[in-house]
DNA sequence: CGACAGGTATAGTGATCGCTCTACTTTTTC
DNA sequence: GAAAAAGTAGAGCGATCACTATACCTGTCG
């Protein structure tokens, strides 16, 4: 039984993605997610309400999407950025939604709040799967070489096509991980 | 002799950078300029042509920040990555200027033109580099890879910080560089 | 001198937008 | 089956904002 609000906040994530933060209004948000103004902010009492909520929502579905993947080695270590590569091909090139919205309303301490949780979330995941590989090694700084790949090919894949940005980002990712003996 | 248009369009750069595109209004972006409204107008016809100039100022003054540095060798390829370093050490970590200003307004074409132009400059400057410390030899993917170094090294800054953001950009830049047998 | 290019100062305008309020209906729950 | 919870429809308010229009000043140059 998923929830009106969980509805409506998945409208909001995809509206805000297809379209931006600012180029539509909270009638067009009410709109797309097809309920009356009250309910929208029953469930989302401000605009910058709305925001927050569709960026929990994709931090959910995001994480989901990196899931599973290789069991071991380089592999296990390389699939997020496997899977964002996916992701790029599926959704329009618009860069990172976290990203937008910080960058347009940098004063709000809700959106700065779910923006820092989710990238430390994705940080979080490449350590933990380089823990799984090599455990006990320090890779602390290896898990933040692969996330600064995986918000560079996020970014170079608006500026220079998926293909290059995939391509570029594995080759330097391999490379890395080959520095530092995992295969 | 610095013409007015050009000196508002650098306060204009400082204020969108500060402040970021949404926060502040026309008014508030005259009063940075300190001119009136119907100068600030005569030279920027509209709200859009004040973002588009602040992007071609910036252009032009990162373009000169990054000049200069070693003649040779793995250190000349690498300087504007060194010099991106120094940058994000210099000014308030709120990520790229261009591309926030399209992740607001992602359907003006004006704005659009003038991030990709901005973008395959920079592109270029790692080609004209690797051409000059491999001459005749095929390097456009490792420029994609230096490239995507430098956009990931940006927004790797305001989120992991400064110094965790360069120290991985440099490792992950200079294995690649190894790799092609450049040092 | 006098024309004029380019500046200042600021009030006003029309449109947009976030948000609320009123009045009513449907669904759920005990 | 009644009460309460949750929904719909949509008009309207107050504030903001991009932009314009009016009226005036000033330094330069033929």
């Amino acid at each position: 039984m998923i929830s009106t609000k969980d509805r409506i906040a998945s409208d909001l994530e995809r509206s805000f993605a297809a379209l931006g933060f600012a180029e539509q209004g909270v009638e067009a948000l009410r709109a797309e997610a097809d309920v009356s103004l009250r309910t929208l902010y029953k469930h989302f009492p401000s605009r910058e309400a709305m925001i927050v909520g569709a960026l929990e929502h994709r931090d959910v579905t995001y994480s989901r999407w990196l899931e599973g993947g290789p069991e071991d080695g380089a592999a296990h270590v390389l699939h997020p950025l496997v899977r964002l590569g996916d992701w790029l091909a599926e959704v329009a090139n618009t860069g990172c939604l976290f990203l937008n919205a910080w960058a347009q309303y940098p004063d709000s301490a809700a959106i700065a709040a779910v923006v820092r949780d989710h990238k430390a979330r994705l940080a979080d995941e490449f350590r933990q799967r380089l823990a799984r590989v090599v455990p006990g090694q320090d890779t602390g700084h290896l898990a933040e070489t692969l996330f600064l790949l995986h918000e560079g090919m996020t970014q170079a894949a608006r500026l220079q096509g998926r293909e290059i940005a995939y391509d570029a980002a594995m080759q330097a990712a391999r490379a890395a991980l080959a520095a530092a003996n995992i295969h």
